[in-house]
DNA sequence: CCAATCAGGACCCAACCGGTCCTGTTACGG
DNA sequence: CCGTAACAGGACCGGTTGGGTCCTGATTGG
């Protein structure tokens, strides 16, 4: 249940990585290919990750050669939700939350008509409790952290 | 996001009708057709979802003629999260939550490994403290309130 | 004994998501 | 001034999964 898509995770691995960015090393910014090959995603989806988040502002471009990615903010000020909401929309568990009142076909008796909506402000809060730097902290002992290397493909 | 499945949705319906059975009428138990005339959810649905709700326990089951169903406990004791986790499975967001470690193929540089933990656990209290009883009370003016009637079908 | 109703499958269709690719456009560097 | 590296933003296609229907038992009341 629940599912969010692999997409939003993949968004999450990628701005971690953007933020263990070389501590003082050459560019500030980290282009795809770069990032794909030390988190291990693919190529064309971290492209495509990144080219969402950008356009939410979420992460910084920088166009033509020597361009590439860099964070807007840093991690300790990107709640999950954020995250959640820029690559899967808006956080909406059912189908009929606010906007379209159209959808509802058997609209006169719907029993749930914006019923959800406690449960998902429920769900809102939650999420903009936690930052990415949280999940970064959290979790995974640090012997299990990699330095970032291996070139992914084969 | 965190799209959860339209069957939840309509468990939570079916639950809530489930509770407005007839204060004192004939029979304490209630059929399939019947609960799909009055929600207006497709009588074969209804039919899958209160199977599923009986196989956790959250209604039970009269077989035979005059059967039917009835809720197992009264709404304010029953959390979402318990219907959703009947009808969606458990409560996981992304596929790696704990169990499966054969499921990352680049396990040695994910860099989210189990991360996600601490919202899920987030998530789960949001929705544990939220139950059918809330739902019913909050939104929708009582005014849009119908007192179930309409065949669905046409 | 018959009818009504739940039980529990199998099954199909459609929508959505994940993933790839292609064609601009921008800007750095020689 | 030109070539190249990188982002921008689409279109596109295939696989998976959920939504929905139906069929065949099992059970119980009349």
């Amino acid at each position: 249940m629940l599912r969010l898509s692999k997409l939003t995770d993949y968004a999450v691995v990628v701005m971690v990585r953007l933020a263990e960015v070389s501590p003082g090393s050459n560019p500030d910014v980290q282009t795809s290919p770069g990032i794909a090959a030390a988190t291990g995603v693919p190529e064309p989806t971290v492209a495509k990750v990144l080219k969402t988040l950008a356009a939410t502002g979420l992460v910084t471009s920088q166009r033509g050669a020597r361009g590439g990615y860099r964070l807007a903010r840093p991690l300790h000020e990107i709640p999950v939700a954020e995250v959640i909401a820029a690559v899967d929309g808006p956080i909406a568990l059912v189908a009929c939350v606010d906007g379209s009142a159209t959808e509802c076909e058997s609209q006169g008796l719907c029993p749930v008509r914006g019923r959800w909506d406690p449960v998902n402000d429920a769900i809102e809060r939650a999420l903009s409790g936690i930052t990415l730097a949280d999940m970064r902290e959290a979790a995974v002992p640090p012997m299990f952290r990699v330095p970032a290397f291996l070139p992914a493909a084969e």
